[in-house]
DNA sequence: ACTTACCCGAGCAAATCACTAGGCTTTTGG
DNA sequence: CCAAAAGCCTAGTGATTTGCTCGGGTAAGT
């Protein structure tokens, strides 16, 4: 179980589609713009999440992601671990013989149940969870424009590119307009 | 907050100190031996849990390093964040104007709080109960040779480098007779 | 002195991160 | 029917991080 803003950026467009999935699939498009992640960096994010069955997709115009089960039932674990992959069949995988020298691999056990708590708490929070607060905190969600869509001569805003993966607090980068 | 193994080699590292620490200082040497952690790497590490005040250094023979405070007084949030230095002045920091756009911020709100519940699950676990699982476990310490050291022709093992600096439960490194 | 052990910095291959580029397929609205 | 909307896929890229080596210091014990 890594813990990078890979995870986060994850999370983040989860809460995104579980707060607008009401009306319909929610695009990519939208979600990078209000999120402001880049939109093939969603599209890689989300291919991961569709193969682990966090979400279901239609093509197509009026498309989109939506979720693949009640937010409830989806949990931060779920999220991270579906982008992170880890591999977890490295070495001294699944046996107790590491390295071949028995009794002296301290290091696994302690990981392996440090591990499990880590999973077991953010197991513990749901994607509803999450939704519900950020509800709680007064997010009012604008109504579907309908197909009707926008002029396209509108002032787009290209993303200017931050590099900064390990930030804590990083929002993934600044926008200008232009 | 970063989770990788990083932080689990600095924990490890820790366990092992506290394992042994009550005879004296404890080598870094003998740890890189027991816990198959590089030397340098162990020396970087340990030069950041010394600034961060988690250890303390004795040199010359005999010298090695001590726990700076008492086991059960250290956090492996401690451990983790000494060693990541997570450099949580980014973006969008302290206040709330994330981006000038003031409301806009979901993200912020979302992972300063998740970061809060993350670091105080890390922090609710001591060292000192780690240092006692392993004890738990039948763990039993050697007595130091006390510098009657072993002959100097002994076939020491060299360290053969593997490449997987994030695999989850990779041990560092694998070992081949010389 | 000589060794032991911590200290420090430069550098390095591999991996990862966040992202761009560019093409492909499926589906819908006009 | 056909162009646009949307998902899908692969390959690449610069910056950064990871784990590590090398090579030299410096302080302290015997």
């Amino acid at each position: 179980m890594r813990l990078t803003t890979k995870g986060r950026f994850a999370v983040t467009a989860m809460i995104d589609l579980g707060l607008r999935q009401s009306n319909g699939p929610v695009t990519l498009a939208a979600i990078s713009q209000r999120q402001q992640i880049s939109l093939s960096y969603l599209e890689q994010l989300f291919g991961k999440l569709r193969r682990h069955e966090l979400v279901e997709s239609t093509r197509g115009p009026g498309g989109g992601y939506t979720l693949a089960r009640k937010a409830s039932e989806i949990t931060v674990a779920d999220i991270i671990v579906s982008v992170d992959e880890p591999i977890d069949a490295t070495q001294c995988a699944g046996k107790e013989n590491c390295l071949g020298d028995g009794a002296r691999c301290m290091t696994h056990d302690l990981w392996a149940s440090l591990n499990v708590r880590m999973v077991e708490f953010l197991d513990s929070v749901s994607l509803q969870k999450l939704v519900d607060e950020q509800l709680a905190k007064g997010l009012q969600i604008e109504n579907k424009p309908h197909v009707k869509r926008a002029i396209s001569a509108m002032p787009v805003a290209k993303p200017i590119r931050i590099n900064a993966p390990n930030s804590v607090f990083a929002l993934g980068n600044a926008f200008v307009k232009s």
